[in-house]
RNA sequence: GGCGCCGUACCCAAGUGGUAAGGGAGAGGCCUGCAAAGCCUUCAUUCGCCGGUUCGAAUCCGGCCGGCGCCUCCA
């Protein structure tokens, strides 16, 4: 195996909303590659909707760092609430307002249903972002933000607050040639596909109940009304950012005034990315990010998913059954397969059928893992050693010494490898196949696909006698692409984080007893203990060469 | 009203010009003390409907029908 990293060998093309078309991904500074998601407004539990969308960009992060792209993650945590009402002035704020009702101090209810969300989305694979920064953080930077636009003209103040000046940036752009060739700049509306002058014909004319000049200028800071609990102090008087600054803020800051990928769900598209390219250029002069990606909505039974449908599944609910559209519990795992197995650009739709369908093929690929695992059994227990000693515990947090890339590394490259057979080449055709699915913008119902071509294939008679490098490159190939690309484990790995060698020990001892009684002829006895261990969740399995076992 | 997406077997879901991936469910078989798991075979002459372009279309164009989403900050 070669040691140089797989993006300079693998192809990697990606879907760029901002130019509704896939292109091929190049890093501006490989191997760093910088990618910002926008997360929750953290005033309530968390959604499918959240976890669809967290796990989208996570097999994102993990499938850059296993091409062996040093990635910087950011996902903000918005902890200061939008205002829920149109009418702004009115309008409350969604944490103060949540703070009110539950009576305690708005950053309890930050707190609360951050925690919340973490705990979610670690139950659902999702690895930590590097950086989570806050808004509530980040005040001082986000007004110099606003300072800069100001400065630069396109932004003007009204009454405490300072509006974004989205006609004179609008008329720049398209009096700047460099800025309409879809070179340096993106006039208002490219990235969502609209047009500026129909928006502005189309737009309601609010402009009464506040000091905007034009509708469609949005808030870069806001004054706080008397009944405002969450305000700061800025050279406007006191108030709070507009609703689409931290982004721009967060990701310069952490990134860099242009980085490589910008991603969310495909609802922020309009209006809050197109704000966040506005303010970019404004502030920066620059375009934020390089290519954009978005993640499709879901629905439930067919239908958007909003509280007054009814319709609306939390993940505790989802996780326990409790809701009176679900027929039964579902697992966070089977939850993250059955998003994967539809692509992020599409929407996906949850019903219980599809669910429980979703849970067999789970289990099916878990079982392939597990035979995999089975002949790698020497490697894992090395790399398990090995983790025992390293000091201390590690995380993803930080300087990333990347076991994900060092799966990748560990599988061969497309085209490497030489096959000698019929059998010998449709494996290594479907190890391709999933560096070829991957490489196709995160195509991960395709790379499931191919997983499921390759574990059946590793099981038929011939495999047996295969090539022992052959074997094992199977084998990797299933295991890095199940577990450090797709994030998918045998369930009750994350529940129990049992010892495996105690674990492996004890069926050691239990199979051979099982095997005597079997010799004698015992058949009770050989059936209750492989009743007793499947109740359990341990699947025994009688093959030729003796007894293996699974967990369930 | 503006913008956009989707309609592929019983269910889910790839495929976007070259003769229908994969999973689930169903049927048959092999293996097995019986199982489980696995493997093999089978399961859409056809891709909402109607026209058109093409040697050739699920894939391109037009029309129609049906479902859905965004524009309401919800991921």
């Amino acid at each position: 195996m070669d040691e140089t990293a797989r993006y300079e060998h693998v192809p990697l093309t990606v879907y760029n909303s901002l130019r509704r078309a896939q292109e091929p991904f190049s890093a501006l500074e490989p191997p760093f590659v910088g990618m910002y998601v926008c997360g929750p407004t953290v005033y309530s539990d968390p959604h499918l909707g959240h976890a669809r969308s967290a796990v989208v960009f996570d097999v994102v992060f993990r499938y850059l760092r296993f091409l062996g792209y040093r990635v910087r993650y950011v996902r903000n945590i918005t902890d200061v609430g939008h205002l829920e009402d149109e009418q702004a002035d009115a309008g409350e704020d969604k944490i103060a307002k949540r703070a009110r009702l539950e009576r305690v101090e708005p950053m309890e209810v930050v707190q609360r249903y951050t925690l919340s969300y973490h705990d979610g989305m670690r139950r659902m694979g999702c690895l930590p972002p590097s950086i989570e920064p806050r808004a509530s953080g980040h005040i001082l930077e986000q007004i110099e933000v606003v300072e800069r636009i100001v400065e630069a003209g396109l932004a003007y103040e009204a009454d405490g607050s300072v509006y974004f000046d989205l006609q004179k940036y609008a008329g720049d752009a398209a009096s700047d040639p460099a800025r309409r060739d879809g070179g340096d700049g993106s006039p208002y509306g490219q990235l969502s596909g609209r047009v500026f002058e129909d928006l502005m014909a189309n737009t309601r004319d609010t402009a009464g109940a506040e000091q905007k000049r034009s509708g469609l200028d949005f808030a870069l800071w806001k004054k706080a009304e008397p009944q405002h609990i969450m305000r700061w102090r800025s050279p406007w008087g006191e108030g709070f950012p507009g609703w689409h600054l931290e982004c721009t803020t967060m990701s310069t800051r952490y990134l860099g005034e242009q980085f490589d990928i910008h991603g969310g769900g495909l609802d922020l598209q309009f209006p809050h990315h197109e704000a966040e390219i506005a303010q970019s250029h404004g502030a920066f002069g620059t375009d934020p990010a390089r290519y954009w990606l978005h993640s499709n909505m879901l629905t439930v039974d067919g239908q958007k998913m909003a509280k007054s449908l009814g319709n609306f599944i939390t993940l505790e609910e989802m996780f326990t059954g409790a809701h009176p559209r679900l027929e039964q519990a579902f697992s966070p795992m089977v939850l993250r397969f059955f998003m994967l197995q539809s692509h992020y650009r599409s929407t996906v739709d949850f019903s219980n059928e599809a669910l429980a369908a979703a849970e067999k093929g789970y289990q099916r690929l878990m079982t392939g893992l597990q035979h995999a695992e089975q002949v790698l059994a020497d490697e894992i227990a090395a790399e398990a050693a090995a983790l025992a000693e390293a000091p201390l515990e590690r995380s993803s947090v930080g300087p990333q010494e990347d076991e994900i890339a060092a799966a990748g590394r560990a599988i061969p490259a497309p085209g490497t490898v030489t096959a000698d057979g019929d059998h010998a080449a449709a494996v290594v055709a479907q190890i391709d196949a999933c560096w070829k699915a991957m490489g196709d913008d995160f195509h991960t119902p395709k790379t499931i696909a191919a997983l499921f071509e390759l574990t059946r294939l590793t099981q038929r008679p011939e495999h047996a006698s295969a090539p022992d490098e052959l074997r094992r490159a199977a084998a990797r190939t299933v295991r890095g692409f199940v577990r450090a690309v797709l994030g998918l484990h045998p369930e009750e790995e994350a529940a129990s984080g049992a010892a495996p060698d105690r674990l492996s020990a004890v069926m050691e001892l239990v199979i051979a007893l099982r095997a005597e009684a079997r010799k004698a002829k015992d058949f009770a006895t050989a059936d209750r203990i492989r009743d007793t261990l499947a109740a359990a969740g341990i699947q025994l399995e009688d093959g030729r060469d003796g007894t293996t076992w699974v967990t369930t």
